[in-house]
DNA sequence: TACATACAC
DNA sequence: CATGGTGTATGTA
């Protein structure tokens, strides 16, 4: 896992690789087809009954896996199962029929482990803020809110003048990719469920990076640990990592976008944003067209396949590769029509920002679908930030962000490690000075230093815990990291821990920085 | 600034 | 037996 390549300096230390949403989400935004849909109605929104069967179990499922409501989806699941196999007869990983009992056997192997009381807690603790929001909300839920609706609908007024049209943006995410490197290499695990594996972790076979679409069926899919997946696929091939082949890969996939945006955005090994504006200037094929020709050239390339999704904007066109994968793409014409037609019959959870506890969230208010975002406006303008608020309008709009740009400034270098539980004194300052060691030669390599140092604990019980101090000048070596570390270490002792880490932000570069750690500020004249 | 959470990959 | 690592943003005190 030491990859060195200077070119993917932020992304060098990502393991998983993209959700398997197929999956996961097909059944939770059907409920639009359900007599739910339309105007939510405010007055349905009631006290959140902690159910904690159904929220946990969504809550282990995954990050990738959104709510199921048992209630209300039993019934509707034979409709759905009927829709999905009617509109994506072929794509493996749609099948959900055994969603429920996929997150039932996870449910029943996790319960009683740490992990498993843990995240009950974070549950009941959203649990809590729901029903906060919810009496927020039955206190002004009388009233009229005329002036929010001013207010919200001058806002979005002001957003309408960051719609910009005039942009063709692409986002492409290659198929399963790890497991279809190995693929390659390896032609008859094209056939069997098979997983890319990492993390020893703390015994067994550690966390899984990824899985081809046959193990996808099984519910088996990247982060999860791997005795649950061989509990729901005995017959799971689990093959090692091989970072340097996929970076190889990626590398043979990155030549292609470049030229057709040289300043295109890699996301990840497998996944990218380009602006094709500028290419489309000097052809005569559509946009599709010519997205066409780049997964081409892509499969060409590398016999891999790639989706894709083609917007005006990058939020569009992330959503939009969801739709066709895989190895399919999605085109949303630049109007404002079909733009609100794609975006309103959306689940939330769609809208990328939006995970498994907004999600939960936004339910609790009614709202489920993008389009439910708009008559809900008054209302979610009281309840929530501002900064929230507007996220959500630009979504419900389909505005967003048109910026496709590789520079990249990082703002935090981090190492932790997670081990087999420790608590002696000696053993935790052991493995400080290690993971320090590692931050230093990480600083090093890009040249950095810095002035924020922060300590990430994580203790058997799984609680985590963050210090932090800001110091006076900036530093980056090994001994001081350890140094500082330590004294954050010290006041939280004794404690029997399973993860530690080291974080240094405030960073710059060692280059602008005299002996004493301090910044060097360029003289700034105005003549 | 410090800390906890949520999210993406 | 057993649930990862790196980074960003945001809310809150």
């Amino acid at each position: 896992m030491d990859h060195h390549d200077e070119d993917d300096a932020h992304l060098s230390s990502q393991i998983v690789e993209e959700e398997d949403l197929l999956f996961d989400d097909g059944p939770s935004e059907q409920p639009s087809l359900d007599e739910t849909t339309g105007n939510a109605d405010i007055d349905k929104i009631t006290a959140q009954h902690s159910d904690i069967d159904e929220t946990l179990r969504v809550r282990l499922a995954g990050p990738s896996t959104s709510k199921v409501n048992y209630h209300a989806l039993q019934r509707l699941f034979t409709f759905i199962e009927f829709l999905i196999n009617y509109y994506f007869p072929i794509q493996a990983g749609m099948d959900s029929v055994d969603k429920a009992k996929v997150n039932e056997i996870i449910y029943e192997v996790s319960k009683g482990s740490s992990f498993f009381e843990n995240e009950r807690k974070k549950d009941n603790a959203v649990t809590g803020r729901i029903n906060a929001l919810l009496s927020k909300y039955e206190r002004i839920k009388n009233d009229v809110l005329s002036e929010e609706f001013i207010i919200v609908d001058n806002m979005i007024e002001e957003l309408e003048d960051e719609r910009d049209l005039n942009q063709c943006i692409v986002h492409i995410d290659m198929d399963a990719f790890y497991a279809s490197v190995e693929e390659l290499d390896q032609p008859h695990l094209k056939t069997v469920p098979m997983v890319s594996f990492a993390f020893q972790a703390v015994g067994g076979i550690g966390m899984l990076c990824t899985s081809n679409y046959e193990a996808r069926k099984f519910g088996v899919r990247s982060a999860m640990p791997g005795y649950i997946a061989l509990k729901l696929c005995p017959q799971l091939k689990i093959v090692p990592l091989n970072f340097s082949k996929y970076r190889e890969a990626s590398a043979k996939v990155r030549s292609v976008f470049e030229q057709y945006d040289p300043h295109y955005c890699p996301m990840s090994l497998d996944e990218a944003y380009l602006n094709i504006t500028e290419h489309l200037k000097t052809t005569n094929k559509s946009p599709p067209e010519v997205v066409v020709e780049i997964r081409d050239k892509i499969f060409k390339e590398t016999l891999l396949t790639a989706s894709a999704g083609i917007a005006a904007n990058k939020m569009l066109a992330k959503m939009c590769t969801d739709v066709n994968k895989p190895n399919g793409q999605f085109y949303l014409k630049s109007e404002l029509a079909d733009i609100q037609e794609f975006i309103n019959p959306l689940s939330i959870r769609k809208i990328p920002g939006v995970g498994r506890v907004t999600e939960r969230v936004l339910n609790a208010l009614n709202v489920n679908t993008c389009k439910d975002i708009y008559p809900q406006r008054a209302m979610l303008y009281k309840l929530l930030s501002d900064i929230s608020f507007k996220f959500l309008l630009r979504a419900h709009l389909g505005i967003g962000s048109t910026s496709v740009d590789s520079e990249y400034v990082r703002k935090s270098i981090s190492v932790e490690r997670t081990f087999r539980s420790l608590s002696s004194r000696t053993d935790l300052y052991f493995k400080l000075k290690d993971i320090a060691q590692k931050l230093a030669k990480d600083l090093e390599s890009k040249n950095l230093c810095g002035k924020t140092l922060g300590l990430k604990i994580k203790l058997t019980s799984f609680e985590v815990r963050t210090r932090a101090k800001t110091l006076p000048g900036n530093i980056y070596k090994q001994e001081d990291l350890e140094k500082y570390a330590s004294q954050l270490l010290e006041k939280e002792l004794p404690v029997s821990l399973r993860l530690m880490g080291i974080r240094l932000s405030s960073l710059c570069s060692r280059d602008e920085i005299d002996q004493k750690g301090v910044k060097r500020v360029g003289i700034c004249t105005i003549f």
